[in-house]
DNA sequence: TTAAGTTAGTGTAAAATTAACACGAACAAA
DNA sequence: TTTGTTCGTGTTAATTTTACACTAACTTAA
């Protein structure tokens, strides 16, 4: 290959932040999932999963292949969030990073199924503890990201099962909005949409009267996504 | 420097969307600058301005040094939108482009004051030339970010100069947006943000009324954006 | 089998926001 | 002074959003 640029070059890595919902959970909270690192830099403490970037794939699979091999999550809604260039986040030199976002049910992403899964763990958004580089950042600008996006794009559905119910949902969105909603309100706008099919299910189990199961629409929301349509919560 | 990780490293670039609005137009476009490459590849070509990142700059310092080296803009809005990855997006080898977006007014910044500006131009975004490398893809993901940013954040008014009235603000985005306002319901909204001055001057010259001068109250938006304020178009 | 406890599911009315709409005032040029 | 053009301004109807409470259905324990 002649490559007419030949000064010296940053690494270039990628990091993901896995953001976490465990719907069966009475007081859910987001969550970020992290692996203990095995060597220094920041030997023993706790970082986002991530590495480097090879010569011949794309950034995207990249991120999905650091996914795979760290935490053995994979064929989940993934995207691109930021990239971090601080000359001084990485000291054994230059290093920049690409960031990405995935989203995952937590009852379907069990730690065991990773290949490294002993060093990993899921943390609330709330009590992180100290990451390594500048990935505490990091998963700032993602949380501010999934805030932002939540509410005009139906992203949300990532975080739950396949099939759940209204109330899982309404509790999805006021935990990653902070804030409460009206149920009344909550499916009359969700219903408003169209997006939602009865699947004819129900959820059993706790000791109060079953709810009836859902799945989202995707297809119909891709329809109508090419004509202007907008999703608002 | 001692660094652990030496495998081959893609190169990395910075590139630069630079949206420019002429006010003074009748029915303004929205623009893109861009430059007449004098190397290969691509020589003779239009392309983004942009260059690779050096190894002591942050990743938001290099886009703002290549602005200025290359068009003689600086000092203006500019912020990270999206990094592109394909392997093959650069004939030289693997490159990497983290892509910013800047917001000038054109009336302010004109050609002649960049270093190497003979080669540089303007073209309505509509009437684009044929780009080097992916930068088609890279202007398109840069005017979608902008139609969905301007509609929730004031970042408008960087494309106005510091004193505009209102009927400019309200071309502006009815340009950016491509559809129409209401005056006085446009008006009524502005207005309900208090987001504006009156600087007490008039815009004259034109054989009509008189209109008005605004300008943008910064310190009063940073200090409501802080309190969770919501700017809505 | 029945009672108790808990969440699911549903409609209406008031308040707030958004949308539609027209004309006199001010200025420059002819 | 007339003409042409943009500036600046309120009200009403329509729509959207908010507030609010009870019965239904299920499980568990008595």
């Amino acid at each position: 290959m002649s490559f007419t640029y030949k000064y010296p070059r940053p690494a270039l890595a990628v990091d993901c932040v896995i953001f976490g919902f465990d719907h069966t959970q009475e007081t859910p909270e987001l969550q970020t999932l992290c692996i203990e690192r095995n060597i220094a830099p920041f030997k023993g403490k706790w970082a986002l999963p991530g590495g480097f970037v090879q010569m011949d794939e794309t950034l995207d699979a990249a991120a999905a292949r650091e996914l795979k091999e760290e935490t053995g999550i994979e064929n989940v809604y993934i995207e691109q969030l930021y990239t971090f260039g601080a000359p001084d986040r990485d000291p054994r030199g230059r290093t920049v990073s690409v960031a990405y976002v995935a989203l995952v049910n937590l009852e379907k992403h069990h730690l065991d199924a990773g290949t490294d899964a002993k060093s990993a763990a899921w943390f609330p958004i709330n009590k992180l503890p100290i990451l390594a580089f500048d990935h505490k950042l990091v998963v700032k600008t993602a949380i501010e990201r999934l805030r932002g996006k939540v509410r005009y794009q139906p992203v949300g559905f990532e975080l739950l099962p396949d099939e759940f119910t209204l109330s899982e949902l309404q509790m999805l969105y006021e935990t990653i909005l902070e804030r409460t909603f009206d149920k009344r309100n909550f499916r009359k706008k969700i219903d408003g949409y169209g997006l939602l099919i009865e699947t004819g299910g129900m959820r059993r189990g706790k000791p109060n009267r079953a709810a009836k199961l859902y799945r989202f629409d995707s297809k119909r929301y891709k329809a109508l996504e090419k004509h202007g349509f907008l999703f608002e919560l």
